[in-house]
RNA sequence: UCAGGCGGCCGGGCGGCCGCUCCUGCAAGCGGAGAAAUCCCGCAGGAGAGGAAAGUCCGGGCUCCACGAAGGCAAGGCGCCGGGGAAAUCCCGGCGGGCCGGUUUAUCCGGUUCAGGGACAGCGCCGCAGAAAUCAGACCGCCGGGACUGCGCAAGCGCCCCGGCAAGGGUGAAACGGUGGGGUAAGAGCCCACCGCCCCGACCGCAAGGAAGGGGGCACGGCAAGCCCCGCCUGGAGCAAGGCCGAAUAGGGAUGCAACGUCCGUCCGCGGACAGGCGCGCCUUUGCGUUUCGCAUCCGGGUAGGCCGCACGAGGCGGCGCGCAAGCGCCGUCCCAGAUGAAUGGUCGCCACGCCGCUUUGCGCGGCGGACAGAACCCGGCUUACAGGCCGCCUGACGCU
């Protein structure tokens, strides 16, 4: 929810939020997925984000900055687009989200990745 | 071979690479997170969505809460018979009614459908149309008689009055049974034959019920899914149930001090009676339970924080036996999803299947497509959705013998 309000970037496949968390900028990589009841069914819902869970493990590690909250939303093309061009969409909205604040990325993320999340009063 | 109907079954297969959850075994450290409860971290092996997992419409298991007795009332549900089943408004088989079809027209056969107890307990309703809608009725009509200072040569016609009829017309979902014949002024179960209907009913069946035969000219309409009557059944909430472990705050209990709705007794601890509030579906009788104000100390409970419940069950598969069937019994064998931020996947090939195109017609090449839909405590049903395919039975058409 506090991500709602944060920096977004929508392609093709996916919209991603991100969001810093102030108080531990060198934390872990912390992601969450989502889909509304407007895209299908619950069988279509899950295979959305489990696509974009998939995109995620792989794409994060390369382009995620470190003490940073991610929510990826699904759209009604995740499930039908192909899968190079929705990994384009994911690595391109990553790109743009890293550049906008605090300069170039800093090289791929260190950190170890957390399970996929998204309430960030998890440890409060 | 094709088409249609009904019933049953299946719901693509194999393999790379990279992941997720759980279980088992081994390993592990003065390891990490947290106040704690508790959880996490390594390796190996194994398992991992459905016929509907769906709708959440019924019935149970399980869990907690409630539940003194008697009588009455209210509310809701069910309703042919037998069997199955833990149970159900479920399933199987039968009976009866309606509808459809068939022929060898009979106590026949097949299919389909029905909330299928009661319409002599009572009330109510039966719109429109129609003359009349339930103690029913006479518009047109038919027949007989009479009057006429109407017409006509006449037979007769017209009009009015009295009487008879319920066959024909017309209305309707339904009009005091249908067809044929006799009969009559015209008619009518008035009489007769056949059909239908009602009553009795040998005999058959566990039963619902069936029924040979006999009798009766024949009336007794429908709706109970309008109220109702009869019979039977019925507490509530749900795994966010519920249990356990465990911070803070508010509230709770015990002890001490102050204080006690009224009255009585008192060994001053308290006991008894009465009154009121609350609870037991409602009412009555009776009987219970509980309760009647502030400060300090201790205790306990408790919060979506965690764990259990949570997967061996009306269980799956195979065989044999019983039964028309639903199903049941015995034996053998197997352990078969357990998420909760909600795992069971992502991606790429090959094969099979369907359609389209090219086709040197070799099933060779290329392209596209694969439904409905995701367990959430667990079972048994019902209902709804569904690409494609397989099997069985029935009916019809064509071909062959």
């Amino acid at each position: 929810m506090r991500a709602r309000d944060a920096d977004s970037q929508a392609r093709a496949g996916v919209v991603v939020q991100k969001r810093e968390r102030a108080d531990d900028p060198e934390g872990p990589v912390r992601a969450g997925f989502t889909a509304t009841k407007k895209i299908g069914n619950a069988v279509i819902r899950n295979r959305a984000k489990r696509r974009l869970r998939e995109a995620a493990r792989l794409l994060l590690p390369l382009h995620g900055r470190p003490g940073s909250d991610y929510v990826f939303i699904a759209r009604a093309r995740t499930v039908s687009r192909p899968w190079p061009a929705l990994l384009d969409d994911m690595e391109s909205a990553l790109i743009s989200l890293a550049r906008r604040k605090g300069g170039p990325a800093s090289g791929p993320a260190h950190a170890r990745r957390h399970r996929p999340d998204k309430d960030e009063t998890a440890h409060g």
